[in-house]
RNA sequence: GCUCUGGUGGUGUAGUCCGGCCAAUCAUCUUGCCCUCUCACGGCAAGGACCAGGGUUCGAAUCCCUGCCGGAGCACCA
């Protein structure tokens, strides 16, 4: 009924409000964006984001969910991107020089170009004259308390003698901090804001601090007095003309910081959304820069992209796409409470993404050797003798597509078998994609069952590989390296050709080294 | 201790602002069936949730109160 008239309804609509159509439409398109709007896009004239990572190591999974939302809400408000390296801090968190790019590289990865790139440690002249001009404001005092002993007068909601310094002399300190005069905790400068503010997290924090290890950059290597990040990202923020900033709730006392900071210069903060933090289930080594970076130092990873490793550069060489993680992460929303991500809907993603594309191959298993705990599976092949049939064999290349052909594997004298598949002596078996065999306990004996004989006398379609030609493969999986042979057609795959290997799962192809050819497995 | 912030199936999410159309959406997941040269894809079906207790109301996932549980900040880290 509603639906005969919609039509009418619509004309109708438009004649006498059509402000109000706009607006359905509107909620229409809506329904299409898994994320929710962001705020107040209508008061900006264009919606302009900023990844801010720390280059301190290459990329775990949970970081892909910075470009992915904020590159996703790029494309949906047709918006900016903004990739700034916060890495103004040479000691604790030490960029790693190979990061940068490394992050950069993830970012493309995923399917997202930055609108511009930019590097804190290339703009700390710009954040020491923003600094001189906050003390011109009488908005910032250097400090030579100790941590603790500031700690606990802030804790009182007391002010420091600091506080009430003379401004020149304030301005001569931070010039001689600049200098690199002090040493690593003699002096700070720190944001006058409100030394009673309730919230203890908001008093009079540190702008500015002396480190005195190197920055590991060439270029910014000099510098000695650092802005901490609640300065500087705000500083930039506001200079890059961010309008919307998306980040963890762990920066949820940030902007409050900042706040004061605006307040002095009289600038109108950007929109905020913060989120929980994500855990990914499937993986026994903790998602953290620090823990993997550990296990790789102590062997127990072979690297970064270690299958066990939960890094992009892990599941990127196990021939998972950006975009299903991407796809994951946007399905996630922007919630400030802690989720859970389940691989699965990465792999349910991916598969979605692959499957039509990606050719069928057989591996037959045999062997594993467990790398992680609990990890079991055993596999073994037998060598069956093979007699009687046509000379190859013809599966298809991809079951849902007649049009890409056919592979065509030689049978020769012998099939590999998984063991597990065998049948009883005397009972028949199909050789997917060859043809019918009874087994009589030394050997299989091509018969001339049709079809039927799988679909009405429920014999089994199995798997196999030729016994001579076909290629030994290391499967690389989360649990540990899967052996086994693959039909000889694919010593012709190239590095990250994709297949399926029929009843085992997607892999990604790596390399072929001299005694056997390494393939990484992404999901069944 | 102080200050923020959150709690819908196994997981994620919609609904919460403006109480009824919610015996709660969608996806993933699990199970069963169908399709198929046993994978994957596809189709069908089933399973599974409003943190707890009070209150307001004709009516509460939605509003109020209390409790419980969780996360974050109070760094010269980001």
């Amino acid at each position: 009924m509603n639906a005969l008239d919609e039509a009418e309804k619509r004309a109708r609509l438009e004649e006498i409000a059509p402000e109000r159509l706009a607006e359905l439409d509107a909620e229409d398109e809506g329904e299409d964006h898994p994320l929710p709007d962001l705020p107040n896009v209508e008061d900006y004239d264009e919606v302009r984001m900023r990844c801010a990572p720390n280059p301190n190591g290459p990329w775990h999974l949970g970081h892909a969910r910075m470009p992915a939302v904020i590159g996703t809400y790029k494309e949906r408000y047709d918006g900016w991107m903004l990739v700034r390296f916060d890495d103004t801090d040479p000691e604790t968190k030490r960029p790693d020089l190979d990061a940068y790019d490394g992050i950069l590289d993830d970012i493309d990865y995923l399917g997202f170009k930055p609108d511009e790139v930019v590097k804190a440690s290339d703009r700390m002249e710009t954040y020491y004259e923003h600094a001189r001009e906050l003390i011109g404001l009488g908005g910032a005092y250097t400090c030579s308390c100790s941590g603790e002993a500031f700690s606990e007068l802030k804790n009182d909601g007391e002010a420091c003698p600091h506080r009430e310094k003379n401004p020149g002399v304030v301005r001569d300190e931070f010039e001689a901090m600049i200098d690199g005069e002090y040493e690593s905790g003699e002096m700070v400068l720190r944001v006058k804001t409100d030394i009673e503010h309730k919230n203890p997290a908001l008093r009079d924090f540190v702008a500015f601090r002396m480190v005195d290890t190197p920055h590991p950059r060439e270029e910014a290597a000099a510098y000695r007095c650092w802005p901490m990040l609640d300065f500087q990202s705000g500083i930039d923020d506001h200079l890059l003309g961010i309008t919307h900033i998306i980040r963890g709730i762990d920066l949820q006392d940030s902007a409050k910081r900042q706040q004061f900071v605006y307040d002095y210069f009289g600038w109108e903060y950007p929109e905020v959304v913060h989120w929980g933090h994500v855990q990914v289930d499937a993986y026994d080594v903790q998602m953290s820069t620090s823990t993997i970076k550990a296990k790789i130092e102590a062997g127990e990873l072979d690297g970064w992209d270690d299958p066990r490793a939960p890094t992009l550069k892990s599941v990127r060489r196990r021939g998972i796409r950006g975009q299903a993680i991407v796809d994951a992460m946007v399905e996630l929303g922007t919630s400030t409470s802690d989720v859970d991500l389940a691989m699965s809907s990465i792999y349910a993603n991916n598969r979605d993404l692959i499957d039509e594309e990606t050719p069928r191959a057989f591996l037959v298993r045999n062997g594993f050797a467990p790398r992680s705990e609990g990890a079991e599976a055993a596999y073994a092949a037998t060598e069956v003798p093979i007699a009687g049939g046509p000379e190859t064999a013809h599966p298809p290349v991809h079951p849902n597509h007649e049009e890409r052909g056919e592979r065509d594997i030689p049978v020769g004298d012998a099939v590999l078998v998984e063991t597990a598949d065998l049948p009883d002596e005397g009972e028949r078996v199909w050789l997917k994609g060859y043809g019918p065999v009874r087994y009589d306990g030394d050997g299989f004996a091509y018969t001339d069952d049709d079809i039927d004989a799988v679909r009405e006398e429920g014999v089994d379609v199995i798997h196999w590989v030729p016994a001579a030609g076909s290629v030994p493969v290391r499967l690389r999986r989360t649990d540990g390296d899967v052996y086994g042979y693959a039909e000889p057609g694919y010593a012709d795959y190239d590095p990250d050709d994709l297949t399926q290997f029929v009843r085992v799962g997607f892999a990604r192809y790596d390399r072929a080294d001299e005694d056997e050819t390494v393939a990484y497995y992404a999901h069944q």
